[in-house]
DNA sequence: CGTTTATCTGAACGTACGTTCAAAAAGTAA
DNA sequence: TTACTTTTTGAACGTACGTTCAGATAAACG
């Protein structure tokens, strides 16, 4: 056997990319094998290289998808007020990162086995990220309504205090995920005010 | 050649969880071989397997450790005022996670990598450590110096934002732990009233 | 000193890994 | 149908893995 049938790079392609997501979400880059990958795709390992040169890019293709997508779907209106703004930010947040589990996983664990010119690409895009929420809050700040004597460092805490939503919160369970957003946002405005 | 000069169980066994400790965090659970810890000691891999029955273990050694020392060194005195356990928690756990970073880190991301059972041991461990923040909240809302619609969740979002201290702060940088500890304690104590 | 016990070596076991590549089959276009 | 391109197979490459164990040496003990 060889080429088999209905096969297609435009829907191999995207099969790979989601297989891997899923496994490395699952069992952690290194303990995932290519085999692996191509035996959830249907095909066998080596059909896996049309689609990456090697695993550890096809890791890095994972993550830069990933953190251009959040880039790309976050928004922020500067003529709004400070705390609209910061409100909306949260909301965002919990509900882009809710959506994707995996990628916000594998994003946050898998950066250690990204090559060091991989990694600062990723960091880079990360960086572009927070610098948003920090812009809300130094606006915040020049206006008066936000009281946050380090923007830097409570950027970097309401960033982590969000993300960790995806850590515990199932669809489901006691909460609504528009609850749960209600009360991180109470604790956030109340953080920097 | 066989037993080496000065060996002893007493000072090996130390070094071979100190050793795999640096290494699975450094590169991951899955990415570091028997081969290369026992490198990093200073023996054969064979010798390894009189410290651990197998790899597995080692690591799960590693985090129930961790999570003892931590439920350990945690104090809480329920004669003090909700607001001053809240502080001492907030100190209490910045700088605890900040003075083994490997140990937090591998406790939080080789947890996929835990069979079943022992998964469930390391998970009761951290659910007391949250049980202990989470009563200090009760007893503050009890007591009406704390405004918390939800203890559950702002034991995790407190949790989360204080562990993420570790991913950014390194000593030597433009505030000390004492300032960083100051800022966050402002932030949780305002999120809470 | 001689005997016993604790510790480590070095080689070996079967298995799995990432990656490559010629050959083959399916799709495409004439 | 024929010629050409795209996609996949299946086998193979060298390397590394976790683990076991008989044999060897150092430490401890009487």
């Amino acid at each position: 056997m060889a080429r088999t049938a209905g096969s297609h790079s435009d829907i191999t392609g995207p099969r790979v990319r989601d297989a891997a997501l899923k496994l490395f979400a699952q069992g952690g880059f290194a303990a995932v094998s290519m085999r692996a990958i191509a035996a959830e795709v249907g095909v066998q390992a080596g059909a896996l290289y049309n689609y990456t040169p090697d695993k550890q890019t096809l890791l890095f293709d994972l993550m830069e998808r990933h953190m251009n997508e959040l880039l790309a779907a976050g928004t922020d209106d500067p003529s709004l007020a400070p705390q609209e703004r910061l409100k909306k930010f949260v909301a965002f947040h919990i509900r882009f990162h809710h959506a994707r589990p995996d990628a916000v996983f594998i994003a946050y664990m898998e950066l250690r086995n990204l090559t060091e010119e991989n990694f600062a690409r990723i960091e880079a895009l990360r960086s572009r990220y927070e610098s948003g929420l920090e812009t809300i809050l130094r606006d915040g700040v020049a206006a008066g309504v936000f009281q946050v004597s380090d923007t830097k460092i409570a950027t970097l805490a309401i960033i982590a205090m969000l993300t960790g939503v995806n850590t515990w919160f199932r669809t489901g369970g006691r909460l609504s995920l528009e609850e749960v957003t209600a009360q991180y946002w109470d604790m956030v405005r109340r953080a920097v005010t």
